[in-house]
DNA sequence: AGTGAGCCTTGACCAAGGTCAAACATCGTG
DNA sequence: CACGATGTTTGACCTTGGTCAAGGCTCACT
């Protein structure tokens, strides 16, 4: 199956570049597939930048895993805020719904990415995450995390950046709702998508979609019809090989072109 | 002027509910203006729910002030992040400006509110903020407060719900950007900005735009002559008296309805 | 008091994308 | 393998809000 990840699986040879060899630390064997300090997903995930003996102590407050089923909520609006999580394999997508049922699809979550901030503000979610198809995630009880980042600063800072790139994260939907056009924000949409694609490895040309058209257009604020008909656009000039999910990508620098100034 | 909001000025009844009286400690009478714990925002700013002890603390990290005119941009997007901001006085606006220049505006800021967390994630600001007027913020060097906070917990926290709830009002932008209507984008930009004003002591029915339609269309995804229309039809329909900026809410369940399901 | 710049309102027209409907593809399940 | 559920595509039509243009209001400045 394409483009999915496991932690597991050694990361492409192109996403090492900033892979420090001295943060391998031994480990003892039957920690080995749930540490932090073993985990392909290190450099994406928490624990980036963190000396080997911060690390050792991260791996004792992220010790358990939760599997989902695909469909599954991992949080869901109102419940109790416990606990962020890291995603370890499979995607989700987060959505907000509102009083009369609107609703948002506000992110869609890959490999070492985490999900749970919305929570710590009311010590509530307030927002769903739902699995997109079977998947695994580290948990990291928000307590306990914050107890080891009053120890360690680089953690501290690690954990304040990540939150800090969400912010900035939904200034970029936020223009891209607020100013794009359908062709456009599918293109920004498909873009983003290959460049995390590749920093886990993959090949950005060629990927396998998650989520359905629906949800794709509840995330970029259209229609599912305006979806596919944009799919089907990027299809006839050539841009985009669209056979349902499976999407090969054949002109990137024609998406490059849409997302800037070019329709103006 | 109305809803011109200074830290000197006493918090209105209505806004003290949770004020415990034990918050207010002795300080010396040189920094009793430019002391947190001293400052009628505390209440509503960083500070909340801090004791005593820690807010003396806080009061040393925050030492500078920083005046602004209207206009002035408080940081631009590219600048070296050093501090976050609180404003005193005044109402900024943020935006976020695309490669080919489009831009939007991700947020007003009024008294109270912090600024600047979209620098932590690169160590450089990836928006601007503009004083909508004339404007005065205190200054707080995020090395100081993270070492602070790595000592008090409580600091810590708050600080992360401060981040938290940013992150989970941008979603509620994303779902108004996503899935609302002009009149019910702007009837809930209203109640958001009533509500604001009223949890600093104005009243929530009469109030002082200090942004143009243009700013308003920019943070709703919408024309200056849709925000300008909508104000239009809001006054026939007897919900709003619109006088230029100057605005006085007449029926506000009708807002609250336009919001939630009436339009479906 | 007069002037000009910036801001706001309104009208006429247009187009992007939403709505509704029908048909087709895919996939998991019994 | 057949069936049904779910998801996708495409067409026809319509609505919302964008575009362009003209004129009015306000306020700061001289």
């Amino acid at each position: 199956m394409q483009n999915t990840y496991s932690p597991e699986r050694t990361i492409a040879p192109e996403a090492t570049v900033n892979r420090p060899v001295t943060n391998i630390v031994p480990v003892r064997a039957e920690a080995l597939k749930v540490a932090c300090s073993s985990c392909n997903l290190r450099e994406l995930c928490l624990p980036v930048g963190l000396a080997p003996s911060d690390m050792e102590r991260l791996d004792a407050v992220v010790e358990t895993r939760r599997s989902l089923k695909r469909g599954e909520a991992l949080y869901s609006a109102g419940e109790a805020f416990t606990s962020l999580f890291a995603v370890r394999t499979g995607y989700f997508k987060t959505r907000v719904t509102a009083e009369d049922g609107r609703d948002q699809v506000t992110g869609f979550q890959m490999a070492g990415e985490l999900l749970g901030f919305d929570g710590i503000g009311s010590e509530r979610h307030t927002c769903d995450a739902i699995a997109l198809e079977d998947a695994q995630v580290c948990v990291i009880p928000f307590a306990q995390l914050e107890a080891l980042s009053r120890e360690f600063g680089d953690l501290q800072r690690q954990l304040h950046k990540v939150m800090s790139r969400e912010i900035v994260r939904e200034h970029g939907v936020m223009l891209l709702l607020g100013s794009m056009r359908a062709e456009e924000r599918l293109a920004a949409f498909l873009l983003n998508l290959t460049q995390r694609l590749q920093a886990r490895g993959f090949s950005p040309t060629s990927l396998v979609l998650r989520m359905t058209r629906e949800e794709i257009g509840s995330y970029l604020g259209l229609k599912l019809e305006t979806v596919s008909r944009a799919f089907s656009k990027f299809q006839e000039d050539g841009v985009l090989e669209v056979k349902q999910r499976q999407l090969r990508v054949l002109d990137e620098s024609a998406l490059r072109q849409l997302v800037n100034g070019t329709a103006c």
